[in-house]
RNA sequence: UGGCCCUUCGUCCAACGGCAGGACAGCGGACUUUGGAUCCGUCAAUGGUGGUUCGAAUCCACCAGGGCCAACCA
């Protein structure tokens, strides 16, 4: 067997990679093998600019660039931007730097747009060899005259035109002459085709619009399938990734390359588009919770969009070890958001510092621990199994900030934390003994008391005694007031769209997607965080302080995800 | 009432006519100064029927279920 993948500098290549890949990188090793097309292999990433990347496209974005840098070969970032009414500048920007930030380069940058001559010659051509003519029935009867899946269309009383004739007319809608809609360009296929999308397709149309990068300069507009094969075709590409519901285009994809005269064409290969439980993902989707308020924009961290992971903290290392785990293939498959989470907590497992934050703070006195004493205890920021050494300074005092659910009167069955006569490890603090309790007139709980063990210093009891619950604490006198934003699913069902007749995913949204925890206690050494400063809070989960809303003197961190939680899971039987 | 595609553990992916395997999730245990991590173990699948074959998840036929296609969107 061949080998045509190329290792990464510096990496050796893992053994049978070729031969244990997916079904797409299978069909490109075949193809080099073959040398098919005669060139390197050229993939390319197509967005439209109308929207901001999302996780899926995070999955195509890992495979395309993934292929040409394993087949040492090229990937063009191409805008596919061919309608002029939906499209921005803003979101050029934003998906350059998406894909910058998960870690890829792309070899040319190119805009659909800039074929615009290329492809109005190709059309007049194929107007003159007969192959097109220019419609100018109303779009509501091309519509009807189309067909249904199970009739076949109905020739447009404009299909004979001459080639003279069509000519002229595609000429003034090229210089304007006609409003918007007066006619159509329309490939001469078959209109009993039973492919819906060779029954004659249109090929361009008429837009007085203003297009974000070419202005007015044009009128004509191509529409997708008319340009996306052809452009692809202009780069030299050899292999056309996308997704499964363009399975049916490719029949037109491959006619409009062939008119068109391309020796060795591209090839399209579909694959599976990601779907997420608990997610919606689709640009226009995303686009309602943006515009309707759902979320606070298309970065908020509960958007599965590339902006909203990132400010959440996941990195681009999590998302593109999941693309990994997740694979390629043909079939629907809808991913559980646990392979997402794993991913991400296990990167960031290995490189994020640990730290104390108290949640929802309850207090914890001391009693027999001085009043003015000040105790500074040196704690690890890494836990022993991951390979990187550090710490941190942390104060000890009489009065202490604990967690509210880390202490139970009424302690259920395995429950290890704090309530009346036990005892735990404060972390890398003493060992403490619940003595008593202190209630408000409600009755509520507002301090707990407890005696420590001056022996225990650090967590370690002298006499080899074991405590079974270690918690995590604040000295009250030295705690930073911080807010958590506590994110969770953004919808409440898996599949967003299963809902009652008469509505829609709106209905699914999940009303408990952020919990804002105001009021958190933090121990001193996060003041320095700099915005986007990653930390796992002991016990609680990964967390990164927001790039945009943390300030020094008013903390605010993003959870990203929880730790997994076996007591959760054990207290609901 | 058409065309095309898909169907393997709960989920995702492999096995390319020759012992159904991995990951995630779950469960059990070991270890543990995070009920984290790690390690070990374990549960668990070829949609159905027929055919071809020494041998079928794999090839064929039919059936069932699911998806895509009737925007001047992509």
């Amino acid at each position: 067997m061949t080998h045509p993948v190329q290792p990464p500098p510096g990496e050796a290549l893992p053994r049978d990679i070729a031969a244990r890949k997916d079904f797409i990188r299978e069909k490109v090793s075949a193809d080099v093998a073959s040398g098919r097309f005669g060139r390197p292999v050229h993939t390319r990433f197509p967005p439209e600019p109308n929207g901001f990347l999302h996780i899926g496209h995070a999955k195509s974005i890992c495979l395309n660039f993934g292929i040409a840098r394993e087949f040492a070969g090229r990937c063009n970032l191409r805008f596919d931007d061919t309608n002029p009414a939906t499209e921005d500048l803003r979101y050029v920007d934003a998906i350059r730097e998406d894909v910058r930030w998960l870690g890829f380069a792309w070899d040319e940058e190119r805009f659909a747009s800039d074929y615009f001559e290329r492809l109005y010659e190709i059309a007049e051509a194929m107007v003159r060899e007969g192959k097109a003519y220019v419609d100018s029935d109303r779009e509501e009867r091309i519509r009807a005259a189309r067909g249904t899946v199970i009739e076949p269309g109905t020739p447009s009383p404009f299909r004979d035109r001459t080639a003279g004739e069509n000519l002229e007319l595609l000429r003034r809608m090229r210089a304007g002459e006609f409003p918007d809609g007066a006619h159509v360009l329309r490939a001469r296929i078959d209109m009993a085709h039973p492919n819906m999308l060779m029954r004659d397709p249109l090929l361009l149309r008429i837009r007085h619009a203003e297009h974000y990068r070419r202005g007015a300069e044009w009128c004509v507009y191509p529409l997708y399938d008319f340009a996306h094969g052809l452009s692809d075709a202009f780069e030299g590409i050899t292999h056309s990734l996308c997704t499964l519901e363009f399975k049916d285009n490719r029949d037109l994809y491959d006619w409009l390359v062939h008119e068109a005269g391309f020796a060795r064409p591209p090839e399209q290969t579909e694959f599976a588009r990601l779907e997420l439980d608990y997610t919606v993902l689709s640009k226009r989707k995303l686009l309602r919770l943006v515009n309707e308020g759902h979320v606070a924009g298309w970065d908020d961290p509960r958007m599965p969009t590339i902006a909203g992971l990132r400010r959440r903290g996941v990195t681009p290392e999590a998302i593109r070890a999941f693309a990994d785990t997740i694979g390629v293939a043909r079939s629907d498959a809808r991913i559980e958001l646990a392979t997402l989470e794993h991913a991400v907590r296990d990167d960031l497992n290995m490189r994020v510092p640990r730290v104390m934050v108290v949640a929802r703070p309850l207090k914890l006195v001391i009693t027999n621990y001085p009043e003015e004493r000040v105790e500074t205890l040196d704690a690890p920021l890494y836990p022993h199994d991951v390979p990187l050494t550090g710490s941190r300074p942390v104060p000890f005092s009489r009065e202490l900030w604990i967690e509210r659910d880390d202490f139970l009167e009424q302690p259920p069955k395995k429950f290890f934390r704090l309530s009346q006569g036990r005892e735990v490890r404060l972390r890398y603090g003493y060992l403490v003994t619940c003595t008593g309790v202190v209630k408000d007139a409600a009755g509520e709980i507002v301090e707990v008391h407890a005696t420590y063990d001056p022996a225990t210093r650090g967590g370690d009891a002298p006499d080899g005694r074991r405590v079974q619950g270690t918690i995590h604490w604040v000295s009250a006198r030295h705690a930073l007031d911080c807010e958590l934003r506590l994110y969770d699913r953004l919808f409440a069902r898996a599949d967003p769209d299963d809902v009652p007749e008469g509505q829609d995913f709106v209905a699914a949204l999940n009303p408990n997607s952020l919990v804002t925890a105001r009021g958190a206690k933090a121990e001193p050494s996060v003041a320095a965080a700099p915005p986007g400063s990653r930390y796992q809070f002991e016990r609680t989960g990964y967390f990164m302080s927001d790039p945009i809303d943390s300030r020094p003197d008013a903390l605010v961190f993003n959870r990203t995800v929880a730790l997994r939680d076996s007591w959760a899971r054990l207290k609901d039987r």
